[in-house]
DNA sequence: CGTTCTACTTGAACGTGTTCAAAAGTGAGG
DNA sequence: CCTCACTTTTGAACACGTTCAAGTAGAACG
């Protein structure tokens, strides 16, 4: 049903019978109903385990930990993100609205989650956590993000050198993690500030992108693009 | 004795006893202490107070909680980079090297506590905790950070439009936030790739403030400290 | 049908952060 | 020296995430 398998501590086979499978999803859909309806702090694994009518034990069986069912919420929420930007990615073509479009359905689908979303950057910010965005582990829900970003970029009328062209569907999703950022701190009204940051940073990232014709601009973006190709790997 | 007082759950009066004052620093130290010898997850609150001698209520009469405790190792932190920085600010002159020499000043006094860093960026992380860098409470220890930043900008040979001198120093701030982040995740062997990330960034952004005398970029920039400015307020 | 193997389920118990009512100290005023 | 109001200190108790030894259920096999 979503995107990434969460493995547990007993590594279930991937012929799960159907009794465990509904099982699994009756907890985690219990555990995101909780999650939302009196935020994460507030959820015990207890009030989650006697709400879905199983022991405590049993939600660990299936999830190996609180963070886990968390875990799961984020990779429901990029299935999500994907299915409701195809439409865009299908029919706009040009680069500010084609971003500027894929920012903003990430904001609406992820707005009924904007009041615990900060604990879940909270446990995100861990380096040794499985959650961490730059972690092994979820190194699927990246690349698939990356991959939207990707889209962008190609199916648009941007015309760029290629090293640059190949760089920028990454350096637009770490531009996403910081309006993530952003966005978790922001507590205006219908998130007026978050959606003005988005529509006013894109064009100016358009801009940027067509200055590195200039002459004196192209050396610095080559310098940049091979420094962040060394820090990759 | 470290810079920023940390406020407790009975609001200590400003005269607080002799005794008193003994005790806090008791406390904080050997937490201190016990962090840098067994990293802040491994540390019990229960093995503060005996390893200090005292009984866990007491270290919360002076520390609301655990977390505080490595609130007041921040301000430590940040006190010791004030006093290290000091005699680069004072000689070198020189962009580059200034602002290089201030970031890689950062990592020798933050090395020693690289390992629970993780954790500190973790509860940092969360909008709602005090110990957020974004958050009311930690006003006084971002100026201060910032203030830095000023000095680098100020005492330095850049020449630069005054607007966009006047926001340089927080988008320094900002540029250190995310080589922490990096820092954080970093465990290449004498933390060289973040060494190399600073080392190699600095001349770049030193390269991108020369290039903002250009009439094609001067725009660009315009309106970016313009978008800064206005998601400040 | 009995046996056995595996997937699943249970809930008591543990460790740790945190709270709090009560005890113990401290010092100024009488 | 006593009293009273204050600060400081105590440690038992609580809540919650997590673990685990023990149990149950159902399928596969003889």
């Amino acid at each position: 049903m979503f995107g990434r398998e969460v493995t547990t501590l007993t590594d279930v086979t991937e012929r799960a019978t159907l009794k465990g499978e509904q099982t699994r999803e009756l907890i985690l859909s219990t555990a995101l109903r909780l999650f939302r309806e009196q935020g994460y702090g507030k959820t015990t694994m207890r009030a989650i385990a006697t709400e879905a009518g199983v022991s405590v034990g049993n939600a660990y069986y299936y999830y190996s930990s609180k963070e886990h069912l968390m875990q799961a919420y984020y990779d429901h929420l990029q299935d999500q993100h994907r299915e409701a930007v195809a439409s865009i990615l299908a029919t706009e073509k040009a680069f500010v609205p084609r971003l500027t479009g894929v920012l903003r359905t990430w904001l609406e689908v992820a707005a009924p989650y904007h009041e615990f979303a900060g604990t879940f950057f909270k446990t995100a910010a861990e380096p040794k956590s499985p959650l961490s965005p730059f972690s092994d582990q979820s190194r699927p829900a990246r690349e698939a993000s990356v991959e939207i970003f990707r889209q962008v970029v190609d199916g648009s009328d941007l015309k760029l050198p290629a090293d640059l062209k190949a760089e920028l569907p990454e350096l637009l999703w770490l531009m996403q993690m910081g309006i993530v950022l952003f966005w978790v701190h922001d507590d205006s009204p219908a998130l007026r500030r978050t959606k003005s940051l988005i529509d006013r940073s894109v064009p100016l990232v358009d801009r940027l992108l067509r200055l590195t014709r200039l002459p004196g601009v192209r050396g610095v973006v080559n310098d940049l693009t091979a420094l962040i190709r060394t820090l990759k790997t």
